[in-house]
RNA sequence: CGGGGCGUCGUAUACCGGUAGUACGCUUGCUUUGGGAGCAAGAUGACCCAGUUCGAUUCUGGGCGCCCCGACCA
């Protein structure tokens, strides 16, 4: 893409009500813009780190043999009155309206219950076990107060998937699955070696649940965290004797950290089929309550996360699974000589499947690096007379700032297989 | 929801009970071109409502909005 197209354009300073790093850095480098209090926009360069970030997610819940659908935004009362949680007094974070022709709608702040009253349609029997199903969605939540930029929204999306299995033991093997699935993602975003699976507390329905929780200053949970076997207990469990045997670690072994929470999963069992009603025929003809278990994991919290724990002091830095682009092309100066070898490079790597931001834009040197790094685009390239006298281009590290010269098909080879 | 803070061109930031200034950005022109350029000429602003006052962007009250701390976050 053409720099000079792209309609956003960077920012020397933050709006001054903004305060969290992640929203200061995207705010001015026109990644996202504010509509209101914890609700942002994602423009063309925030779209792409989001598409990027969905799409890793994606294969991974591919991979385990999740089918990926779209439920509504606009959800039934109905649904939520049969497991008690329509009432304002029990979730505090709807957003209700009223429709015009009479009766209530609510604004789906999660998806269990709609997508569970919905599985009743088509799920009778244990030959149509195990399902697994997800969606990347926008949930709508009431917040009392939005904070951190992104990372605490009243609008945010979250893939979140369901798995339908017969009974505990494929449950279990489900629920491992997701684990690992999980762990992938966070490996291939960058965050695998600070990301923990995370013991917490299981609610209402089951003695515990599991988060995954990235070390982060921002973080609003304390963890304790096991290095060795890459562990965590959430404060809120810390101290149940259960945990250290469920884990296999003593309470002396661990370190206290702040973490954010980026995943969570949840095993519901029977009880939220059997509230709405979802069974099937055993072998025997016997009814049974499918099981039911839940995965979440928060895609825009997770840019946001990406952000605080990448970005220096020049602008954001994004690892280079989920950046926008590869490579910021930069073309310094308005001679032909330049501007063709910019031009035929653009070509050439775009040709290749490089995808590369083109900063084509007739201005200064300065601007243009300023801008470069606040983008933090994981590679810039440079055109520019002072390397293309010896046939080369500038070639510098965004994370590292390591600088090398190269010629156009060391170039394309550096790009194409690294 | 409790507590605190803040609303001035697009952004940041001054000042003031009596013509609202500066920087960046924007428009036009010339120069400049490897780390947010220079000169010149422009355009653009007091969140809303009420009160006090000869006069309110400024003071008072209410509303709305935004931020922070806490609470909350199956």
């Amino acid at each position: 893409m053409r720099q000079s197209q792209l309609f956003t354009k960077t920012r020397r300073e933050a709006p001054k009500d903004e305060v969290a790093k992640n929203a200061q850095l995207l705010i001015r480098a026109g990644y996202v813009y504010k509509e209101m209090a914890g609700v942002y926009a994602y423009l063309p360069l925030g779209f792409r780190v989001l598409e990027k970030i969905k799409n890793i997610v994606r294969e991974e819940m591919n991979a385990v043999g999740g089918q990926e659908m779209i439920m509504t935004g606009l959800q039934n009362p109905d649904v939520w009155k049969k497991t008690d949680r329509w009432d304002d007094e029990k979730v505090d974070v709807w957003f209700k309206s009223e429709l015009k022709s009479g009766g209530e709608v609510g604004f789906g702040w999660s998806h269990e219950e709609p997508i569970t009253e919905m599985m009743k349609q088509y799920l009778s029997s244990y030959r149509d076990l195990p399902q697994y199903v997800y969606q990347f969605q926008t949930k709508l939540r009431n917040e009392l107060r939005a904070k951190s930029g992104i990372m605490r929204g009243r609008e945010f999306v979250m893939k979140d998937m369901y798995s339908y299995t017969t009974d505990e033991e494929a449950h279990k093997k489900i629920y491992g699955s997701v684990i690992d699935a999980y762990i992938r993602v966070f490996d291939r975003v960058g965050l695998g070696d600070r990301t923990f699976l995370t013991f917490a507390s299981g609610g209402a329905f089951t003695k515990f649940s599991h988060e995954f929780q990235t070390i982060s200053d921002v973080g609003e949970d304390t963890i304790y965290v096991h290095d060795a076997k890459k562990v965590a207990v959430n404060k809120e469990v810390y101290d149940e004797p259960v945990v250290y045997e469920e884990l296999g670690v003593k309470k002396e072994e661990l370190r206290e950290v702040k973490a954010i929470e980026v995943g969570n999963i949840f095993d519901f069992a029977g009880i939220k089929s059997e509230q709405l009603g979802l069974y099937y025929k055993n072998e025997a003809g016997e009814e049974m309550p499918v099981h039911l278990g839940s995965y979440g994991l928060g895609i825009t919290r997770l840019m946001g996360v990406l952000v605080e724990i990448f970005a220096d002091d020049k602008g954001l830095v994004w690892p280079e699974a989920v950046a926008p682009f590869r490579v910021h092309l930069v073309q310094l100066g308005t001679e032909d000589e330049v501007k063709t070898e910019a031009e035929e490079l653009y070509r050439e790597l775009t040709g290749n499947g490089v995808e590369v931001l083109f900063d084509d834009r007739d201005v200064r040197a300065g601007e243009k690096f300023a801008d470069s790094d606040l983008i933090g685009i994981p590679q810039r390239v440079v055109v520019s007379q002072k390397t293309l006298t010896e046939g080369k281009f500038e070639c510098v590290d965004r994370q590292s700032g390591t600088t090398s010269h190269k010629s156009l098909s060391e170039l394309i080879s550096y790009l194409t297989h690294a």
